[in-house]
DNA sequence: CAGTTGCTAGACCGGTCGGTCTAGAGTGGC
DNA sequence: GCCACTCTAGACCGACCGGTCTAGCAACTG
C-alpha cells in the first residue's frame, strides 16, 4: 500500500492542475480519478465533502504555490519596475510552456464558482487576499509609502490578472508585458 | 406561431445571460431551453453546431450590448478620469444589482472554453478587440498621444477586467474604484 | 387546394456526471 | 494471533448531459 497521505496528495495534485487548465465545471471527478490512478473510495475518503472540497483544497495548494513562486521572483527583484514585470514573466511563462491551457489556478475557478459554491468562493478569495499582502509588501520594501501600499497593490493585482486572463484569450503574452510596464510607471509615481 | 426569427433570439439571450452567470460548462441545455420555453428541435434547428454556436453567439451579442453601453457611458464623460470611472461604474452596478452573479459576459466562458473551443475562443478575442478598439479611441478624444493610444488601451481593458473578477470573488465592488482611479492617474500622466 | 418550406415539438439515445455502498487489503497495538 | 483502524478498490446508482430523429403544424407559393 502506498505510503500515508500519499494518495490524497497526488489526487490533490492532479485535481489542481486539470481545474486550472479546464474549469470546474469542465473537469469530472473520473477524469481527475483516471489520471492521479486513484479510485474513487479513496476520493470520498479523503475529500468525503466531494467535488465542492477538492476544488477549494486544491484551489488553496496551486494559491500557495503560486504565491510562493511569485513571491519568490519579487524578492530577487531590485525595484519595483523589475518586479512586476517578473510576476509578469512567471505567468507568461505559464501560459507559453502549457500551449496557453494554464494560466491562472485561481481566476478560472473562481468565475465560475463564485456566484454557486460559497466554499470554493471563499478559497479564492482567501488565495487573492494572501497575493494582495504579498504585493503590498513587496511595495513597502521599494518604497512605496504606508498609505499607498494596499490600494497600489490591489490595483497590481488586478491589472496582472486580467493581463493574464487577456493574454490567455489572444494567445499571445505581448499584453502582459505591456501592463507591468505601465504598472511600473504608476509605482515609480507614487514613490517619487 | 411566434414570428419568424423571434424564437432565435429569445433563446439566445437567455442563453448569453445563463452563461454569464454560471459559465459554460454550468450551463446546460435543457436549463436553456426551459427558460427560453423552446423545444429541443428549435434549438437544433437555429443553432446546427450546437452548444459551441450557441456561446459563439452569445459571447458576440453580449459583448456588442455591453460595448454599446461603455461606449455611451464613454462618450458622456468629459476627461479620462470620469470616462474610465464610468466603464468601472457600469460593471459595478452589474455586480451589484445582480446580487455578484453577473459579472463580464465574456471573462467566464473564455476562461472556460480557450483552450478546447476554438470557435469559442475566437469569438472573445473579436469581442475583446473590439472593446480595445473604442478604449484607444477615447483615449485619443482625451488627448492620449497617437503612439500611447493602443497600449494605454490594452492596460485599461486588463486592469477593469481584472477588478471586476476580483470584485466578484471578493463580492465587494470596490477594487473597481480602487483601479480605475489609478487609471485615471495612469492616463493623465500619458497626456500630459 | 396541393405542395413546399420554415419552424416547432418532444420522445429518445448512449454516455457521463457526482455520489454511495460494500468488500477487503494492509498495518499498527496488544 | 487477533482486533481495530486506515485506506484502497470498484461496482453501482439515478440524474442529467449534449445531440439525433421523426412527426406535424403554420404559412407561403403556384
Amino acid at each position: 500500500m502506498a505510503p500515508r497521505g500519499e494518495t490524497r496528495e497526488r489526487v490533490l495534485r492532479t485535481a489542481a492542475e486539470l481545474f486550472q487548465r479546464q474549469g470546474y465545471h469542465g473537469t469530472g471527478l473520473n477524469q481527475v480519478l483516471a489520471e492521479s490512478r486513484a479510485p474513487k473510495g479513496s476520493l470520498y475518503f479523503h475529500f468525503p465533502e466531494g467535488k465542492e472540497q477538492l476544488a477549494s483544497e486544491s484551489v488553496a495548494l496551486a494559491g500557495r504555490e503560486v504565491g510562493d513562486s511569485l513571491t519568490e521572483s519579487v524578492l530577487a527583484a531590485e525595484d519595483a519596475r523589475s518586479g512586476v514585470a517578473a510576476m509578469g514573466e512567471y505567468f507568461a511563462r505559464s501560459l507559453l510552456e502549457s500551449d496557453f491551457e494554464k494560466g491562472c489556478p485561481v481566476a478560472t475557478v473562481a468565475l465560475e464558482s463564485a456566484a454557486e459554491s460559497e466554499p470554493i468562493r471563499s478559497a479564492c478569495d482567501t488565495v487573492y487576499g494572501e497575493w494582495r499582502q504579498g504585493i503590498a509588501l513587496a511595495l513597502r520594501g521599494w518604497g512605496v509609502p504606508e498609505d499607498r501600499a494596499e490600494p497600489l497593490a490591489a490595483t497590481v493585482l488586478s491589472s496582472l490578472q486580467g493581463a493574464v486572463m487577456l493574454a490567455r484569450v489572444q494567445k499571445d503574452v505581448a499584453v502582459i508585458g505591456t501592463v507591468t510596464g505601465h504598472l511600473g510607471d504608476l509605482i515609480e509615481q507614487a514613490t517619487s
